[in-house]
DNA sequence: TTAGGGCTAAAG
DNA sequence: CTTTAGCCCTAA
């Protein structure tokens, strides 16, 4: 196509003649030692010009030829590597040399900058790698300074309720407190108590007593002179404390009259020996448990003051309430039996304070009694 | 992690 | 005192 419209024979016709002459006086020029600076301008000027054209019209000319060539079999391209082929091709001429070397550079042009290329690259992502390498340490740094903070304060913390129980309790420790609390007359100051007639006691007339009558009137049998059957005692200072376990007790299992009614009973009658010094609650004495903790959560206060004789205290027991046992009937439903850390796992706010063998026994109840 | 036996507080 | 229900321990 381009042929046609520059005419390259007539062209490259007229070219040749001036580039020959050029030549030649060149030569002659140079033979005779006579070229000065002048001169030699000229011809350079003169001689790219020509050079320039010449490229314009006869280079894009020597590659259509040499397409041709190729494709008509008269030469081969390059890419067919003389070390692949089992009949390496020859380079005849020049001219095919000269296409070669420059197919060479070329593609060593190409490599060079697809090298490059991955050489930054790569050392782009080490940056990076190394940028979040160094963020991850820094926040390993970080999380173990508050590690090391956390551990401190609970330290620290278990420190100073261990002091304030032995202020309390001159002269007892914490074994013998676990001990001395199984002698603690009743909670009789209990808020439920402070201000109703209407729960009548029927092991006790007096139905509207107050705490600190109680206590007076219902001393400690073993010994009255206890200083813990004493109003004064610390232990019995703080009724909220005290009466926030019981209330949340209360309201857990269905609250009603005649079971507040039947618990305190328990509190002033014939029974109050047998009942364990851990319903006396220790965990009111921990400042950080409340109604709303498990009891898991008070256990694991407990453990923290060293307070009760050994971490295999028995916890209280926490009822099931009805949206548990229906989300553990679903789970199982849905999860199937067995799988009860599954079951557990879906519903963990539900289930706070259970185990997964919480749920367990659970279902082996239900399957027991309910026939499930 | 689960199953099952045993223990015991809580309730009747 | 008995039963129930929740917790604990341990083997697999």
């Amino acid at each position: 196509m381009r042929g046609g419209l520059l005419q390259p024979a007539l062209e490259r016709k007229d070219l040749e003649r001036p580039l020959l002459e050029l030549k030649s006086e060149l030569r002659t020029l140079l033979g005779e030692k006579r070229v000065d600076a002048q001169q030699a301008k000229v011809i350079r000027d003169e001689f790219r010009t020509l050079a320039a054209k010449a490229w314009i019209l006869l280079g894009p000319l020597v590659l259509e030829e040499f397409a041709a060539s190729t494709i008509a079999g008269k030469r081969s391209l390059r890419a067919q590597s003389s070390v692949r082929s089992p009949h390496p091709v020859a380079i005849p001429d020049s001219e095919d040399r000269s296409f070669h070397d420059t197919q060479e550079t070329f593609v060593d042009r190409r490599f060079e900058q697809l090298e490059g290329a991955l050489r930054a690259s790569q050392s782009e992502l080490q940056n990076i790698l190394d940028v979040k390498i160094a963020e991850v340490k820094r926040s390993v740094v970080v999380l173990e300074d508050a590690h090391h903070s956390l551990k401190k304060l609970v330290k620290d913390q278990a420190e100073v309720c261990k002091q304030h129980v032995r202020l309390k309790n001159p002269g007892t420790t914490s074994q013998c407190l676990g001990l001395s609390v199984l002698n603690l007359p009743p909670l009789a100051h209990a808020l439920g108590l402070e201000d109703d007639n209407m729960y009548e006691d029927k092991d006790r007339p007096s139905s509207n007593a107050h705490c600190f009558q109680l206590s007076s009137e219902y001393p400690h049998p073993s010994n009255s002179q206890d200083p813990y059957s004493s109003p004064s005692h610390p232990l019995l200072l703080d009724p909220g404390l005290h009466n926030t376990k019981e209330t949340a007790r209360a309201l857990e299992s269905s609250w009603s009259p005649s079971k507040i009614t039947g618990r305190v009973g328990f509190m002033h009658g014939g029974q109050r020996e047998k009942r364990p010094f851990q319903e006396i609650d220790l965990c009111g004495e921990v400042l950080i448990c409340n109604s709303e903790q498990t009891v898991r959560e008070c256990k694991h206060g407990e453990s923290l003051l060293g307070i009760g004789s050994g971490s295999t205290q028995r916890q209280t027991q926490k009822k099931w309430s009805n949206e548990e046992v229906e989300l553990l009937k679903r789970g199982v439903q849905e999860h199937g039996k067995g799988h009860w850390k599954k079951i557990l796992n879906d519903n963990t706010d539900a289930f706070r304070g259970r185990t997964e063998v919480d749920l367990k026994d659970k279902w082996r109840n239900l399957e027991k009694y309910e026939r499930l």
